[in-house]
DNA sequence: AAATTTGTAACATATTTTATTACAGTATGA
DNA sequence: TCATACTGTAATAAAATATGTTACAAATTT
């Protein structure tokens, strides 16, 4: 899962910001994504990985947050489920007896950090509390 | 081509800003990129379409800039190549029978305008001319 | 003990990207 | 004027990536 990771786990992390007392179930969750369970699933795991949730198994189990909304930034959900952003490139490495093949990917690379560096910012201003409170 | 098509695009630039008074064949500029030359064909296509680029067919033809590379911003080639940067959507339409799935997309969306805003601030301030010399 | 849920692996399908082939049309220049 | 070297574009194929499904062991509750 790549294109939608960010956007999946910001809904589930949504979904718990609004009961952050119950253990909701991956079902449930899949339900208002209207996605696969074990998808839900798969992107709890790296929630969990990052201890920002804690699940419990069994009749009754499911999820929930390990710590307020307000201490989560959106930049926080960002470095979880995005390596970062770019604008892409070509698929394959490029002509490196050509100058310009040779530091094309280098080139794009120092845009795309100053490209992260303003996103970073951006994400770093918002909570989880703020996102959730728009709905 | 949706990933590769703003560095693929670049990439051609930044090869054609290097020989502004040269017609470069498709095949030229492929060997540099390492690309299928029909896929570098259909990205000079766009280009001839946003009027930075003009081709001659037939033997000795390519394709050259239409203007100084000083007056092409990166923000330009962005425009022609790429929709706007987002952190992605879950692919499935959400269940509009809840407050988050109802409104999860047009939240996305307000956060990645802002994002984009700042990105498209960064490439404005990036001339072709800019970005050439760094090779 | 029955029911419900997580965790995870294995596999299947769908979608998107990239590559290839083919060939008509155009300009050059020997 | 004919061979050559290009562009333009459509059609198709292959590869890569993303998403979905099935299956089932393990955990917990009632």
């Amino acid at each position: 899962m790549i294109s939608g990771k960010f956007a999946i786990t910001t809904h589930i992390l949504t979904l718990l910001s609004k009961f952050p007392n119950d253990y909701l179930s991956s079902e449930y969750i899949a339900g208002s994504i209207n996605l696969n369970p074990v998808l839900v699933r798969k992107e709890i795991s790296n929630l969990k990985k990052n201890h920002v949730v804690e699940s419990k198994e069994g009749k009754n189990g499911g999820t929930r947050l390990l710590k307020p909304a307000s201490e989560i930034t959106l930049l926080d959900i960002f470095k979880m489920t995005f390596d970062t952003v770019n604008l892409g490139y070509a698929k394959n490495q490029p002509n490196p007896d050509c100058p310009v093949g040779k530091k094309i990917n280098e080139n794009l690379d120092l845009l795309y950090a100053d490209i992260n560096e303003k996103i970073n910012a951006q994400l770093s201003t918002v909570t989880l509390e703020n996102f959730s409170n728009q709905f």
